[in-house]
DNA sequence: TATAACCTTTCCGTAAAGGTAAACTCTGGG
DNA sequence: CCCAGAGTTTACCTTTACGGAAAGGTTATA
């Protein structure tokens, strides 16, 4: 029962984990996510996958698509030094972080054009 | 050239008026958004069209989906008193800003998770 | 052996807002 | 009369992240 000192996991097992579907999973699979072994037909995930599959949902929390995500891991494990991996990961933390106050100031901006015509119903009759 | 004073307009007057493509204006009216009268084939817009136009664009702009458009526009011309329309208007506007309240606070959360993962980053090594 | 409880692949569907192409048709000007 | 340009229609394509169903394989256990 303890997950922790497993050393595969089925893809129920990890989905449990997680709170997550198989449906998931195999989709991250589908898009190159994910490279499980396999026994006859079924995947077999190692705690290296069980790693990986934490950094997508990690990178799913900070607003990362998926094909972003797979960009950042495919590059991440190329021949580049630590170094210019930790960079490489800056770079894309800084633009996702531009990316995100962009989009609050376009809410903002729509809150404040929703205010302007709430403000006008108001002024057409009298009433609140 | 002075589109203020027509009382009709083609279809791509109006696009060019507005800064968006006929596409979109064919768009809005497979999603029965707007209903312009026919000359033959040809699609002929009063100003009551251009303002319905108008109206759709600036539904866009506060976040509205062109179903929720559709919805607003419905039951406002619908069998209701003018009260009743200004109150099921504010009650769509309420809810729409409820909604981007929440999404703001969501980024707010992926920025502060942004900011958590570079922290650990820099903490592993000592350079920023 | 049957049944449950897993697992597999494949494929269609969803929302949103159009893009884009193909193939007409109509209209004004020279 | 013919062409160019504008307008028309239908209908499939795109993106994102899966959901869900169909149909079938495998394993375990009662």
């Amino acid at each position: 029962m303890n997950t922790a000192l497993q050393e595969s996991y089925s893809i129920s097992q990890l989905a449990k984990a997680f709170g997550i579907t198989t449906r998931s999973i195999r989709h991250y699979e589908e898009k190159g996510l994910l490279r499980p072994a396999r026994q006859g037909k079924q995947r077999i995930y190692t705690r290296g996958d069980r790693v990986r599959l934490q950094l997508i949902l990690r990178g799913k929390r900070v607003g990362f698509s998926l094909d972003e995500i797979a960009e950042i891991l495919d590059l991440y494990h190329g021949p580049r030094g630590e170094e210019a991996q930790r960079r490489f990961l800056l770079e894309k933390l800084a633009g996702k972080r531009a990316q995100l106050l962009e989009q609050r100031q376009c809410i903002d901006n729509m809150l404040r054009e929703l205010d302007d015509i709430e403000q006008g119903l108001q002024a057409e009759t009298g009433k609140p």
